[in-house]
Formats: structure tokens, C-alpha cells, sequence
RNA sequence: UCCCCUGUAGCUCAGUCGGUAGAGCGGAUGGCUGUUAACCAUUAGGUCGUUGGUUCGAGUCCAGCCGGGGGAGCCA
């Protein structure tokens, strides 16, 4: 814990003085008289690499211990060193095998292996390069989303896990009971009695902050959520994932546009930070994870995003020329094919897609005056697609109430919503971002299973 | 949930027309005057996902089941 970590190591500049260092072999090079080997203790991408004199004060049965997975301490002299690969090299004069990694049966060997066969394995897979950059960039994002609101006046609210309310409609959910199903299920009752139940009502993990982040903005003007979401969902895709973090800004006096602005900004805040703060991992990605990336990267920061109401968004698709698995059509959402084309193609950047048909958005969303479309909009980026999706909310009551009526939505469930609109209301807006969704574009990691530690997913909760 | 692909050594894969199994990497052993995806030599390692079927004979053909991957829908 004391030991200076790698990453510090690296940096400094030789000198006469001994130090300790700690960390896990990743490979080792055998010469007839000298040994080299290679120590990562996670704090950077870069190894340490160590030298060692063969017949010198290390013993031959210690340097045989030095295989890859070894957990070792090493004492020496850090000194320039003669290869091309790095600056520095420690030299070692004792060594300390603390544990053993024995390399007959060591799943991780000092070659490429497959992201499936890592996610078999996820006990081990943060001591590979891949992983130890995705964690290293992860952090350094999670850390920047916070900073980011907190430099713009933004106050985190801590919105619950769990809700009593079945009211969101954002997806399927997952149930939080204490009832025994087994014995119920052998009284072979029909009827579930959730009254009985541990918060007398049915209860369920949550699908998204946002009404409850709406309350804060109502009272605070400019709040956001970071934290995690479930989502029930039967997805198997390489962009869903059962339980993810979902970042949530709302803020009052904000109109979409403004809205708009905000995600733009934030976006490239991100975007900076890692290529800012993440340099060694973010070249690691764009050498053997996506080709290109931070040039991608830099010029999303350095463009303004474009806008585009989805209405001229279908007549772009329509005129396109191109052949659409579905044929774009006015008042059916935009599918992940015409999304992909019109940042990809069309616009060949990031766009924002606005004023949705409102028979295709959620009730909450604030009514355009033509009373077809609403102020929602979706961030789309090559690559990935949509990234973002937001809108103003619907802020007059009589208007909300309206639309809750026509889509024959239980008015009671919302009563505290509505008060938002009684008492004082504000026009309001905010978007949801997934955070996993946004270290895959950052990194470019295909799988969003291997942007998360430990994902689940239909079928899959293990570790 | 739907569609497609896939399952062979620890890992990544090859295996032709159906005739009892191969490579590279990794491991072990030895060699090598500073290596860095080290290199050179030797060597061990397999119930071909699983159950059944066709056949004289199945890794190979067929069906079911299980696992993995990709795409779509839903969505962030």
C-alpha cells in the first residue's frame, strides 16, 4: 500500500536510491545469464519492466516462481534502460514472491485471447490490458460527469432504487418482493395479495430518475441523477444490459433547445476528459480496438452538432435513394438502420434528431403547438447510434392532464406529478444517458458486456 | 422474443468426397551475451458441447437439447 505504484515509477528519473515496488508478472524473458520481466500493477497500461542478473543474489527456483499471474515484490535500483520499448527498467536486487500463479493451468497466458472467452473469466479478465484500460477510462469518466454538473451549479440527488409506483412505462420491470411465491404458489391461490407484501404495494426496481429528478428541478432548478437502472427487458444485444448506470440532468428554465445545448456540452466534456486525462489507454484503443478513434473522438468535441426536426428527417430518408429494410414513414419511430444512415451518411457526424410524432414518445413530453409532434430529441453519433434521448416536459397541467386521460393512464398513480404543474410550475427539461453506452463510443469496445464489470444480462448474473 | 452463425488441445483455429485428429500460441525441459508478441530445439496434452439417428464406418450427414456470438425488435 506504501509502495510507490507503477505509473509514478515510470516517471521518475533514475537514481542511485532503492525502492520497492509491487505488482503481477504479465510475461517473462529468459537470457543465459540475465532475465527480464514484466510488472502491471493496474495504476497504467504501461509494465514495469525488471532486470535481473541470473546467478546473482536471486535464486534460480525464485526466478522459475516468476511466472505470468505472480503477485511479487521487488527491491532495486531504477535505472535508464538500453531497449527501445521503455525509459526506465528497475534493477532488481532481492525479489519476494508473495503469490504464486502456477502457469500449467493459469487461464490468462501472455497472448490475445477472445472477449467471450474474458467474459468467462471475469474474476480475472481486469488484469489484461483491454480490461485495466476500460476500468481505468470508466473511472475517469464517472468522476468527469460529476464534475461537469458540479461546475455548472448542478446538485447530485440521490433518486431511489426502488419504486412503488408502476407508473413509468419505460420498460419491463423487474419485481422487488418479500412474498414466499413458493408457499403461495402451493396454496394454489390465484390471486396475488400485494397488500401483504413488504411495502404494502407492488414494488419494483427502477427503470429511470427522471420524475423523481423532476421534482428536485421543480424546487433546486438544476439537479441530475447518476446511478443504476434495470430494465427487464428480454434484450440480447451488444447494447443492452439488464442493470446499467444512467445519468439524468433536469433542469428548469430550459427549453429544448436549451436542452439540446446542454448534451452537446456535456458530451464533449466527456469526450475531452478522456482523451485528456485517459492518453496511454486511449491510444492502447485506437491501436487495437478501433482504428481511428481518437481522431473520431476530436472531431465530434471540435463540431457543432447538427439539429434536424425528425419530420425533415423522414423526407431525408425518404429522398435518400437508399434501400431501407423499413421504409422510413412519417409517425413510426426512426429504426436503428435510419438512425445509423442519417449520422453516419447524411450528416456524417453527431446529429440531433427533434419534434417527435407524439403517438411515438412518452406522455410527459412537452406538446408542439401543430398538436401532432413534441419536444423530444435524441442524440445520435456514428457508430452507435442514438446515445441520448431527451425532451422539455410537458409543464402545463391541464395539458398533461389531457394527454394522461388519452392514453387512458391512471391519473392517481401521477398525483404528485401533476402537483409539480399545480403549484409554481416552470418550463423543465432534461435527457438520459447511459453511461456503458457511452464508454463503448469513447473506447470503442463492440460489446457493452465488456464495458461494465460485472454485466447482466438475460441469462447471465454470474460473478 | 425472432432471424442467422458457431461449439475440435489450456487459448485461437484448420480438418477436403464420411475412412479412428492437426497447426500456431500457451505449458514443461534444454539452449541462447540485453530481451520486449524474444528466439532455437525437444516434449506432454483430445470421450471433437450433449443425446439420439443414418451408415460397415461419423469431428464430418440428420434431429432434439445445452452453451457462445452477431443482427432485429424494445431501449439508454
Amino acid at each position: 500500500m506504501n509502495t510507490p505504484r507503477i505509473k509514478f515509477v515510470l516517471s521518475r528519473k533514475p537514481d542511485a536510491s532503492e525502492i520497492t515496488v509491487h505488482g503481477w508478472v504479465r510475461t517473462r524473458r529468459d537470457a543465459k545469464n540475465i532475465c527480464f520481466f514484466e510488472l502491471n500493477d493496474g495504476s497504467c497500461l504501461a509494465n514495469l519492466q525488471v532486470v535481473l542478473d541470473r546467478g546473482g543474489s536471486v535464486a534460480d527456483d525464485d526466478v522459475k516462481r516468476l511466472q505470468t499471474g505472480a503477485r511479487v515484490e521487488v527491491s532495486g535500483v531504477l535505472a535508464d534502460s538500453p531497449g527501445s520499448n521503455q525509459s526506465v527498467e528497475l534493477h532488481a536486487q532481492t525479489i519476494r514472491v508473495i503469490g504464486d500463479s502456477p502457469a500449467d493451468d493459469y487461464p490468462l497466458q501472455k497472448k490475445r485471447h477472445s472477449f467471450e472467452f474474458l467474459r468467462e473469466i471475469a474474476h480475472l479478465r481486469p488484469r489484461t490490458n483491454t480490461f485495466g484500460a476500460v476500468s481505468r477510462v470508466r473511472n475517469a469518466l464517472s468522476y468527469a460527469v460529476h464534475r461537469f454538473f458540479q461546475e455548472n451549479g448542478f446538485l447530485y440527488i440521490a433518486t431511489p432504487i426502488i419504486t412503488a409506483s408502476d407508473a413509468e412505462g419505460a420498460g419491463e420491470m423487474f419485481r422487488v418482493t418479500t412474498l414466499p411465491y413458493e408457499k403461495i404458489i402451493a396454496t394454489g391461490a390465484k390471486v396475488i395479495d400485494y397488500s401483504r407484501d413488504f411495502f404494502g404495494k407492488p414494488a419494483y426496481l427502477t427503470v429511470s430518475g427522471q420524475l423523481n429528478a423532476e421534482i428536485y428541478a421543480c424546487a433546486l432548478e438544476r439537479v441530475y441523477t447518476f446511478g443504476p437502472t434495470f430494465r427487464a427487458e428480454n434484450s440480447n444485444t451488444t447494447r443492452h444490459l439488464s442493470e446499467f448506470w444512467m445519468i439524468e440532468p433536469e433542469v428548469a428554465f430550459c427549453d429544448l433547445s436549451c436542452n439540446i445545448d446542454l448534451a452537446e456540452a456535456f458530451l464533449k466534456y466527456i469526450l475531452s476528459a478522456a482523451l485528456t486525462e485517459c492518453t496511454a489507454d486511449m491510444e492502447f484503443f485506437d491501436l487495437r480496438i478501433q482504428k481511428g478513434i481518437i481522431d473520431d473522438l476530436r472531431a465530434v468535441i471540435e463540431t457543432k452538432f447538427a439539429r434536424i426536426t425528425y419530420t425533415d428527417a423522414i423526407a431525408e430518408l425518404g429522398g435518400s435513394g437508399r434501400e431501407f429494410e423499413y421504409k422510413p414513414t412519417w409517425g413510426v419511430e426512426l429504426q436503428t438502420e435510419h438512425e445509423k444512415f442519417l449520422t453516419e451518411h447524411v450528416v456524417k457526424g453527431p446529429v440531433v434528431v427533434t419534434d417527435y410524432p407524439k403517438d411515438v414518445k412518452a406522455f410527459y413530453m412537452k406538446q408542439n403547438d401543430d398538436g401532432k409532434t413534441v419536444r423530444g430529441m435524441d442524440v445520435l453519433v456514428p457508430r452507435l447510434g442514438e446515445i441520448i434521448g431527451g425532451s422539455q416536459r410537458e409543464e402545463n397541467l391541464s395539458v398533461l392532464e389531457n394527454r394522461i386521460a388519452e392514453l387512458g393512464l391512471d391519473r392517481d398513480a401521477y398525483w404528485w406529478y401533476l402537483e409539480l404543474r399545480k403549484y409554481g410550475t416552470v418550463p423543465h427539461s432534461g435527457f438520459g444517458l447511459g453511461f456503458e453506452r457511452l464508454i463503448q463510443y469513447v473506447t470503442g469496445m463492440q460489446n457493452i458486456r465488456d464495458v461494465i464489470p460485472f454485466p447482466r444480462a438475460p441469462g447471465a448474473a454470474d460473478f
